[in-house]
DNA sequence: GAGTTTGAAACT
DNA sequence: CAGTTTCAAACTC
């Protein structure tokens, strides 16, 4: 190759100059490294980074996912990150390669992070820009959201929508921006994210309001830049300004952290515990080593990450790493930490002299009691969305946090489905686009006015210290979140599991089974099912998944209007909606809540096995009865849910299959679950804000469509959960194949358990499909799904 | 709040 | 696939 060229090239310029040899030896080296370069560059750049990440992070399994977002942050770390040991050409590089590739194994490895740096510099301008654009995001995130929020007038999801349509993706971060806490980290390792969110908090103390909601936004702008080239990009194009309070906000924080990082860790251990193990994991190695084992296990994605941290074993190295590397977790950090810090923050409000801190900040914040108002206030539409939620939301918005991150990974995982619209819409970015587009008001609006960001993050906060501490409870006494949940009103609405033995990481469980996390409501005990252990979480999904695909799908189909609309046979079965396995009472005649028909307010069909039905809702035999008529509160809850249903039915059917509302984004479309009405649903009716959490994307959308309330009327219990986000994920995948496109409906009425429900559920089922689960969204799945599946 | 009942989920 | 066990919610007291 080179001789020929070599040769020629030698040959003509030596024609040109005096010396051949001289020349020719000029010639080449030129000649040479622009190709070389070019191709092994290029080769390495390329190849090596973007091919082999695109395709595995994806593809390869939902662990990566995970791992890919964290990854992400990473990137992000280096830019604000004054340590020596990521120069800012070093965290340029790593947010090139993850832009360019994936940053999974970037961030993972060290080493890994060096190759690929090495190749991201070889590009050189290509890892230039990048860098210098993150920087923009960060700064110009902000502006975005505030674009979006920019109208306060309308409500925070539907100017989501406004938002561009990469911007709605980005919005999905947003949401994830939300902080979402993480259950409390007993162990040390959490320091190092401890010790950024102490940052934080010490910041916000001085500065005040701007340090959460800057935080919020740097991560966003992070999370955003990271997510995909595509998206930053999209950025770029919106964003026009290279404004970043965010950024000023990193390099202060920075600062601080450098010097104070190390106390501050301490502080946040005690200020808030829970966020940081989450955090850790995703991104600390160290971290996940200094805790339990299982996270071990479930981090199988986070080994990379372990790799680069294997050094790292001791609590002092922890600190030292933390210090010394923070910047490149940093960016994973933040988003845990902001959220955290405003749990944080929360916690220390809840301590009178914290609050003055804050309360200084923000007057709104301050007061605790008035977060709700002062979520209200115009200018945080979004945040509302969250207060309104009420904490289970909030909760879910913090594990929505975490789903960004994960979001940016997956996308469609986004979160964790949460309750949270904005975690939906995450989700939905995939699904659905427009959901998404709360999350990022939400966002943007935190981002657009630090005070009111504050008073937001506060309230946030609030309930993500209240979920934080929540989970701190729950290991330290499970009846008292029992009371907890119990004395808050939300109690009914967003009720929790009460686990023993099966960790909540089995069916059993009904935050397990919903596809959310379990959150401070919960009394459950040695609970697996948090944001934390989320590897765990993901793989026990899949082994259920694998045994019964449906197992996380909506089990109580509507259908009663949209029977008749559809006209599916599926009418047949009384009730206006069905239950996908149907139940097999003996004792309860199927007049007690034992049934999962007469719980999900639905009448027992064909699919029944049940002896003696006496279902209000409908009976086996196929006399409705009154069933319906008891639920009078179905009815008029029905009737708007016809509405959306067949809004849903249409956009959702082809979700069915995920059923899984709770999953995706689509958990919209769990929302349609709840479409059922439960008789009991004037109790269980969650707030609005709670129910939308679990409607998700397209719930948004719906919202959007109706005008917000469809999402109160469903709510099975499944849906109580706020966070409902997950349900889906995994199954989504797996269904994602399946149903959606194609069979949906088709499936057979009558299966017993399994296999129709879908079908059912597809004359009802749109409702089922409408979820399309946020779960999804945290694991993997959400990711490749979203990949391969769309 | 403790104990019982119930039926789904999980296991064999 | 059926039977049994386990589990946690629902229910009762």
């Amino acid at each position: 190759m080179d001789t020929p060229e070599k040769t020629q090239i030698g040959n003509s310029l030596s024609k040109f100059e005096d010396s051949p040899v001289f020349n020719y030896i000029n010639s080449l080296s030129p000649i040479k490294p622009v190709k070389s370069i070019h191709i092994t560059q290029s080769f390495n750049s390329i190849t090596f980074a973007s091919p082999p990440s695109v395709f595995t992070s994806p593809h390869v399994s939902s662990h990566k996912e995970s791992r890919f977002l964290r990854r992400h942050n990473c990137p992000d770390l280096p830019p604000d990150l004054p340590k020596p040991d990521f120069s800012s050409d070093n965290g340029k590089k790593i947010c090139t390669s993850e832009v360019v590739v994936d940053a999974d194994r970037l961030c993972d490895n060290s080493d890994d992070l060096r190759k690929n740096f090495k190749p991201v510099v070889s590009i050189g301008g290509a890892s230039v820009e990048l860098s210098s654009e993150n920087s923009r995001f960060s700064i110009e995130l902000p502006r975005i959201l505030k674009y979006d929020c920019g109208s306060p007038n309308s409500n925070p999801t539907p100017r989501c929508g406004t938002a561009t349509d990469s911007a709605s993706e980005l919005a999905g971060s947003p949401a994830l921006l939300v902080p979402h806490v993480q259950g409390p980290s007993e162990k040390g390792s959490l320091e190092c994210e401890a010790g950024v969110e102490n940052m934080c908090q010490t910041e916000q103390r001085n500065e005040g309001t701007g340090c959460e909601w800057e935080s919020l936004i740097s991560e966003a702008a992070d999370l955003l830049i990271f997510n995909s080239p595509g998206d930053t990009d999209a950025f770029k194009g919106l964003m026009g300004s290279p404004m970043d309070p965010g950024t000023i906000f990193h390099t202060s924080l920075v600062s601080h952290y450098s010097q104070d990082g190390i106390n501050n860790a301490h502080k946040m251990q005690l200020v808030d515990p829970v966020g940081l193990s989450e955090q850790q994991e995703a991104e600390d190695p160290s971290s996940l080593i200094g805790e339990t084992i299982d996270l071990k296990d479930i981090n199988q994605g986070s080994h990379d990450n372990e790799n680069l941290d294997q050094s790292m074993t001791s609590d002092t190295d922890v600190k030292a790493y933390n210090q010394n590397v923070p910047s490149l977790h940093r960016g994973m950090r933040r988003r845990c930490l902001d959220f955290e810090t405003i749990a944080a923050h929360w916690k220390k409000l809840g301590d009178s002299s914290k609050r003055s801190s804050l309360l200084s900040v923000s007057d709104e914040m301050i007061n605790p009691k008035d977060r709700h108002l002062v979520s209200a206030k115009p200018g945080n539409d979004s945040w509302r969305i969250l207060p309104g939620i009420g904490l289970h939301l909030n909760a879910l918005a913090i594990t929505s946090k975490e789903n960004n991150s994960t979001k940016h990974e997956i996308l469609p995982s986004g979160s964790q489905q949460l309750s949270l619209p904005g975690s939906t819409a995450y989700n939905n970015s995939t699904t659905i686009q427009q959901p998404v587009d709360e999350p990022l008001t939400s966002a943007s609006t935190e981002r657009d006015a630090p005070s009111e960001n504050v008073a937001q993050l506060t309230e946030d906060a609030s309930v993500a210290t209240s979920y934080l501490v929540s989970e701190e409870f729950n290991h330290i006494s499970p009846r008292k979140k029992r009371r907890r949940t119990e004395q808050a009103g939300e109690s009914d609405a967003c009720k929790r599991c009460n686990c023993k033995k099966s960790k909540c990481l089995k069916l059993y469980c009904e935050c397990f089974a919903a596809g959310v996390y379990c959150i401070e409501p919960c009394s459950c005990q040695e609970c697996f099912n948090k944001p934390i252990h989320e590897d765990t979480v993901l793989a026990t999904r899949k082994q259920i998944e694998s045994r019964n695909p449906l197992a996380f799908a909506p089990k109580v189909i509507r259908s009663s209007e949209y029977i008749p609309e559809i006209g599916d046979d599926s009418n047949k079965t009384p009730a206006s909606a069905r239950h996908k396995r149907g139940c097999n009472c003996k004792k309860s005649n199927c007049l007690k809540k034992y049934c999962e028909c007469y719980q999900g307010g639905v009448g027992c069909s064909i699919n029944c096995r049940c002896e003696g039905c006496k279902n209000t809702f409908g009976q086996k035999d196929g006399s409705a009865l009154g069933a319906e008529t008891e639920p009078e509160e179905e009815d008029t809850e029905a009737a708007e849910k016809k509405g959306l249903d067949k809004t849903l039915q249409v956009a959702e059917i082809e979700n069915d299959e995920q059923q899984n509302p709770s999953a995706l984004p689509t958990t919209p479309i769990q929302l349609s679950r709840p479409l059922l009405q439960l008789p009991f649903s004037s109790k269980n009716k969650l707030p609005p804000s709670i129910i939308v959490g679990g409607s998700t994307s397209q719930f948004v959308a719906s919202t959007k469509r109706y005008g917000k309330p469809n999402i109160l009327r469903y709510q099975p219990k499944v849906e109580k959960h706020c966070q409902t986000i997950q349900e889906d994920e995994i199954p989504e995948i797996l269904r994602g194949n399946c149903s959606p496109s194609t069979g949906i409906k088709t499936a057979s009425p009558n299966k017993k358990r399994v296999t129709p429900p879908y079908c059912d559920m597809g004359s009802s089922s749109s409702p089922g499909l409408r979820s399309g689960r946020k779960l999804i969204l945290q694991s993997i799945p959400s990711f490749p799904s979203l990949t391969t599946q769309q």
